[in-house]
RNA sequence: GGAGAGAUGGCAGAGCGGUCGAAUGCGGCGGUCUUGAAAACCGUUGACUGUCACAGGUCCGGGGGUUCGAAUCCCUCUCUCUCCGCCA
């Protein structure tokens, strides 16, 4: 969440900001600033109350030692009077400062002064666009035919086990998945990031954190009788490593990876869309998520996005990189760049990985800081984006690669799958 | 699941209800000494809030209570450890 003292100091920064990304309810700034108002001076009236009584409280003490009983008793009514005054305050700076905080939540970050002005999708800006897209052979047919043709992943058997997107992956459609999850992991530690395996089921203060609660509650599966929710990404786990933890400048920057399940109900979601691989509710992703000083974050964003590019080079797929427009953006971000692979046969753009900088937003919530070189405490910013999102790449795949003889394997994979093609 | 013990600053570990934000040791930082380093010695070293800066306030696992006053007493939750049971 944004910074109450920024959100102070810089009203109509912060205005232009919520505008830009397209965010409505702008009279919150002025309400959270009142209400922060009433709490410094509930938190002076009361600070001044609790101070009179820790002074009068040794006096107390102080008495007793001495035997003056009487004075004691004198003073102890004199504290008394004070309790309900206290309490009183107690109550209501408890009242407004949860208020405060629920009016936080609902704000989201502002965007990065380069992300582009726009309202939806078409606004996005292309940064990039690299490869070639393959003219596919008479009879070329999308995924969800080729994973039939080959045996590669079983939807109707998920659909017995458990429901409708939940894909069962078997013999090379598994085998292949595996080696690319390896792949990845293998690319993104050459690259310095420490590989991490997190819990796939967090607790509400993890969620929290990283801002998927209370915005995006309906997007999770919630395990009611322990109070967990499965994980939507590996963002959730790996970024709360951190949280409540002041890490050093000489361990700055923090770059994690880590393959986990993703779990979304995407409540909503139909037609073409939904089918073959294209959006299920479990897959598998490989993760990146960095913890850096504000003064770095930007650089490291794009680093990032450059370490995302090679590996798609490296899989010889076609893509191109959109920088997205302020009311595309999600809640929690500063900066977004979406990844989008080539799909020949479906002959549409598929989001593969999404890259942000969430500067201080998640960061604030979770207390991840470091001691600038006057010792000062400092948020750091996070950063995280997918390297990569399984389903679709194995889909952009199946469908580039295809041929008549079968489906040839990018090199880079080759060793991992042990095979060049598969038929 | 059953029985017991415990949770204090970066770590270890004290703490008769008042002078405890908290002894002591280790670690960290600064210094003295040294050509340099080690050792030794001296000093310093939690977070949040608040202020121009002081002052003040809050925090001893979380929440609640008793009290003029709680790290210390009571209740409750969570977690950790030991033993037993079950199990990959």
């Amino acid at each position: 969440m944004l910074q109450v003292g920024y959100i102070r100091n810089n009203k109509e920064l912060v205005i232009k900001g919520l505008e830009k990304k397209q965010f409505k309810e702008l009279e919150l700034v002025d309400r959270i600033i009142e209400l922060d108002d009433q709490r410094k001076s509930l938190q002076m009236q009361s600070d001044e109350l609790l101070s009179k009584r820790n002074l009068v409280s040794k006096e107390i003490g102080a008495l007793m030692a001495q035997g003056k009983k009487e004075e004691a008793e004198q003073k102890k009514a004199e504290v008394s009077a004070l309790k309900e005054n206290i309490d009183g305050f107690a109550v209501q700076l408890a009242t407004t400062e949860s208020s405060l905080e629920t009016l936080l939540y609902r704000l989201p970050n502002l965007p990065a002064d380069a992300v582009p002005v726009g309202k939806s999708a078409e606004d996005n800006k292309v940064v990039r666009q690299t490869g070639n897209i393959p003219s596919l052979h008479d009879g070329a047919v999308p995924h969800w035919d080729l994973i039939t043709k080959y045996d590669l992943v079983d939807f109707q058997t998920g659909v017995k086990i458990t429901g409708s997107g939940f894909p069962v992956y078997k013999g090379k459609g598994a085998k292949l998945q595996r080696a690319l999850i390896q792949y990845f992991l293998d690319y993104n530690t050459a690259a310095g990031y420490t590989e991490y395996i997190p819990p796939h089921v967090v607790n509400a203060a993890s969620a929290f954190g990283t801002g998927q609660l209370p915005d995006k509650e309906g997007q999770m599966y919630h395990i009611g009788a322990d109070e967990l929710y499965l994980i939507p990404t590996a963002e959730v786990p790996v970024t709360n490593i951190y949280r409540d933890e002041i890490i050093p400048s000489s361990a700055l920057p923090v770059k994690m990876t880590a393959y986990t399940p993703c779990f979304r109900r995407e409540a909503g979601s139909f037609g073409k869309d939904v089918r073959g691989l294209n959006r299920v509710h479990q897959f598998d992703k490989v993760e990146i998520v960095c913890l850096t000083e504000a003064s770095t974050s930007y650089g490291i964003l794009e680093e990032m996005v450059v370490h995302v590019e090679k590996l798609l080079q490296q899989l010889e797929l076609p893509y191109r990189i959109l920088l997205l427009c302020g009311g595309d953006m999600g809640f929690t971000s500063a900066m977004t760049y979406d990844f989008e692979v080539y799909s020949a046969a479906q002959q549409r753009w598929l989001e593969v990985s999404s890259v942000s900088n969430f500067e201080a937003y998640q960061t604030n919530r979770m207390k991840i800081r470091t001691k600038d070189d006057n010792g000062k405490t400092q948020l750091l910013h996070s950063l995280n984006g997918s390297s990569l999102a399984l389903p679709r790449i194995l889909a952009s795949l199946l469908e580039n690669f295809q041929t008549p003889e079968g489906i040839k394997i990018p090199k880079v994979i080759q060793p991992y799958f042990g095979s060049d093609i598969i038929s």
